[in-house]
DNA sequence: ACCTAATCCTGCATGC
DNA sequence: TGCATGCAGGATTAGG
């Protein structure tokens, strides 16, 4: 499940392989990856030439010439690569990117879940999905104060509100647990109560957790790879995701999972004790009130 | 305005 | 073995 670190392994893997290339031809097997018009889609990247590939949160932005930019977003199972054809590498490619030099780029994706769209350059930061994104968490954008402010403006829990992007961006399910295990802070603490020291502590474990990560090219899990077919480092430094039932490196209690807002979560109930009211259920689903019935 | 649940998809793990 | 069920999840949308 790309998250930052995987999305700017990919970017970066990318670049090299098709910088200076232009597109003969757009093949569509699955129209529903478009966001608009497809046909549109298809006729206007026709002729055009990779330039670049920037990236802001988790979405990839492709540029090409006449000032065309592409915005894709992997969601949990995208994947860019070369082939030296332009026959679908196989059933779960969705777009080829047929070349002018008679290789293509394709986009493969098992889930179906990824998006792309065109826009006019320097106009992607008007589409709803980036509008409203935070700050990046490696630049100088994201400082202790815009972290503090935007965490106060939320009562519920600290680990949804660092997937839902508008806080800070480029926090996916893996990355949140980790920090929030790093920083000792239990994903049901209400954002607008965590201390100074721990806000501090937080900002300060995302940035290192992450910049890891991207020096380890991501975190393979189940099918990550980047553009060049090679796996990420990064799962051999994961503490608490996947490690339901094993000790805590820290302190050896068993590492539980449990379900908030949605997601699965995993963390260290002695190291990330629950916020004063709470305790897990015998089937470890975190309750609100005493333990009386 | 706020929050939760459902939605999209497929592969894989589990259970009978 | 085969079938049904459930689970995984990023972002959007529908509903309360």
């Amino acid at each position: 499940m790309p998250e930052l670190p995987e999305v700017e392994t990919v970017r970066r893997s990318l670049i090299p392989l098709i910088t200076g290339k232009k597109i003969a031809r757009v093949s569509l097997y699955y129209p529903k990856i478009i966001n608009g018009d497809s046909k549109l889609f298809q006729a206007l990247l026709v002729g055009r030439t990779f330039e670049t590939i920037d990236r802001r949160g988790k979405y990839l932005l492709f540029r090409f010439d006449e000032h065309l930019t592409m915005i894709s977003h992997l969601r949990m199972e995208g994947k860019y690569y070369l082939e030296p054809t332009v026959q679908p590498h196989n059933k779960h490619v969705h777009v080829v990117f047929e070349l002018t030099d008679g290789t293509s780029l394709q986009y493969q994706d098992v889930r179906k879940f990824g998006r792309m769209q065109l826009v006019d350059t320097g106009t992607e930061a008007q589409v709803s999905g980036i509008k409203l994104l935070g700050p990046e968490p490696l630049s100088s954008d994201f400082t202790v104060s815009a972290f503090q402010q935007g965490l106060q403006r939320h009562h519920k829990a600290i680990k949804p509100v660092l997937l839902d992007q508008k806080v800070v961006t480029g926090l996916g399910n893996i990355y949140v647990d980790e920090v929030l295990w790093l920083s000792q802070i239990n994903p049901l603490t209400p954002a607008n109560q965590l201390t100074l020291a721990q806000v501090k502590e937080l900002h300060q474990q995302i940035i290192a957790e992450l910049t890891k990560a991207v020096a380890a090219g991501g975190t393979t899990i189940r099918s990550y790879v980047d553009a060049s077919g090679h796996s990420g480092h990064f799962q051999f430094d994961l503490n608490v995701y996947g490690e339901e039932g094993k000790p805590c490196p820290r302190c050896q209690t068993t590492i539980v999972k449990i379900k908030v807002g949605g997601r699965g979560t995993h963390f260290c109930p002695h190291c990330q004790p629950l916020p004063l009211g709470w305790h897990l259920n015998e089937t470890e689903d975190a309750v609100v009130g005493g333990a009386h019935e």
